[in-house]
RNA sequence: GUCCCCAUCGUCUAGAGGCCAAGGACUCCGCCCUUUCACGGCGGCAACAGGGGUUCGAAUCCCCUUGGGGACGCCA
């Protein structure tokens, strides 16, 4: 039989890192065993769920190429068959209407919590054999006894009394579906093998269990994965930094970064931290998930990224970088070749955005010289120094970076000098402040001109602040 | 509150009874390299939650406690 997995989020925000790791194994367990992975979005609640949502979603999944073989299919697109199987239970005896109203649930969930016991459904109108009406809600009937066990992949073998259970409602009173008799529809009528998700579903696996052999469906295989906190052991949300995927992106990090820090979460195979994406292919395992969950960690994530803005191909990386010059306002054009720019920067850089910042002097003039750095390397005889190597500067015929590493060697040892002496003031002046990488090479791609003319920009402004 | 799940360095993890005085990675701290910032190299700090069993032997199996997470919706 064809495996076939699925992602079915609810596009209802953006697609977050837990569901971005969910999506991940159930992707990467369908291209490991040759078989079809489904996107499919459960956008039964029309209040809460936006179209905007819905291309976050696809775009999450595009930037991080987790291509689907099916789909997206839409559950609002799917009501007229989720409706027959209501009316199939219905007319089966598996569910019933019910009429009890929001107040009565509600104080029937406070006594029960009062009395230190579950929240559930009575049972009000299970055996009332009431009709259809405009207020009434159908629910399934959940066995009385028994139990159900999930032999779950992650987990093991959990058991659940169906004692804890209550009739849940599975069609509102306007005849729309709920959650989960709508995944339950659809798993199965899309043929899904392994329903793999988070293990906040683990709850609700018993129901959709009964429901399935209502139906007399055969059961899926289940994967339940644990779910991913935030540093400090709590839920993952926004105070944690950024939880959508494509924030990532604008942040200027690599789709090969995030899919290897998720896959390495409660994920492993031995000591391998880097993972190409057939590697991942090739070595993933459901068998190999771990049961608990994981704390998100940024910093182990930057390290990913600056492993991949070293290793994947300069070609590649500097396409997308001038995407992140273009959305940051810089115009590479007239200024230093950007391949060497990104050759120079990028085992220096965590992220694209870090990139562009330490790129800026390439291609925009300095307009301000930082004070700290003037106050630590501008001495009395700088500008003396600045002169030397400026005029040496200008007998380079060949300006390349050995040759301008001897002029300003030349310099150090004419004045007995160190050579940060001579190496600072020039990264103030061509940058404007003290970092850069080595000297020679920045200025080999500055270009002679230029470096010149910024030289003679802090001559000028050193002369009109010698009083400070 | 009830039920379910989970528990190895700060974090991600290796570990499926002896190979573990617990290994790797990130972070952090030293040292080296050095022209600033980085890269890199070398080294270091740091964990089996606690208590009972089982066993010749337990991080690994069982139980309890504690801690954390999840579910308990006419949300998904």
């Amino acid at each position: 039989m064809k495996i076939r997995t699925r992602f079915a989020p609810s596009p209802t925000g953006y697609l977050h890192i837990g569901g971005a790791r969910t999506a991940l194994f159930s992707w990467l367990y369908a291209r490991k065993m040759g078989g079809d992975f489904i996107l499919r979005v459960e956008d039964t609640d029309r209040e809460r769920s936006t179209d905007e949502s819905v291309q976050a979603i696809l775009d999450g999944m595009t930037w991080l190429n987790l291509d689907y073989d099916e789909g997206p299919y839409y559950q609002t697109e799917r009501f007229g068959r989720y409706k027959e199987v209501i009316q199939q239970l219905l007319d089966q005896g598996h569910a019933y209407y019910c009429t009890c109203s929001k107040e009565r649930l509600e104080k029937l969930r406070e006594e029960q919590m009062a009395n230190k016991q579950k929240p559930r459904y009575d049972g009000c109108c299970r055996e009332k054999n009431l009709a259809p009406s405009d207020d009434a809600v159908v629910r399934f009937k959940t066995p009385l006894e028994g139990e159900v066990v999930i032999d779950d992949q992650v987990k093991g073998r959990v058991v659940i009394k169906n004692s804890e259970l209550d009739d849940l409602v599975i069609a509102r009173p306007d005849g729309t579906p709920t959650y989960n008799l709508t995944v339950v529809v659809d798993d199965w009528e899309m043929n899904i093998t392994h329903v793999i998700r988070g293990d906040d579903h683990l709850n609700n696996t018993p129901r959709q269990i009964h429901i399935l052999n209502a139906l007399g469906a055969e059961l899926p295989v289940y994967a339940h994965v644990p779910m991913i906190l935030g540093a400090d052991g709590s839920r993952l949300s926004k105070r944690h930094g950024a939880v959508s995927v494509m924030q990532y992106r604008e942040e200027g990090y690599l789709p090969e970064a995030m899919l290897n820090y998720l896959v390495r979460l409660g994920w492993s195979h031995g000591d391998q931290e880097i993972f190409t994406r057939e590697e991942m292919i090739e070595k993933f395992d459901i068998k190999d998930i771990n049961k608990s969950a994981s704390s998100f960690n940024p910093e182990k994530l930057q390290w990913l990224n600056q492993h991949y803005l070293n290793n994947l191909e300069p070609e590649h990386i500097k396409d997308l970088f001038a995407g992140y010059l273009r959305d940051h306002g810089i115009d590479p054009r007239g200024g230093p070749d950007l391949m060497e720019v990104v050759m120079l920067l990028r085992e220096r850089s965590k992220t694209f955005v870090e990139m562009v910042q330490s790129c800026r002097f390439f291609y925009e003039p300095v307009k301000e010289y930082n004070p700290d750095a003037l106050k630590k390397h501008i001495k009395p005889t700088s500008s003396e120094i600045l002169q030397q190597v400026r005029d040496k500067f200008e007998a380079i015929t060949e300006w390349y970076a050995e040759n301008i590493h001897h002029v300003i060697q030349a310099v150090v040892d004419e004045n007995s000098i160190g050579f940060p002496k001579v190496a600072q003031p020039l990264r103030i002046a061509v940058t404007g402040a003290t970092t850069s990488p080595s000297i020679d090479t920045t200025l080999d791609i500055l270009g002679k001109e230029e470096t010149i003319k910024r030289i003679n920009q802090l001559l000028a402004y050193l002369e009109n602040n010698k009083d400070e």
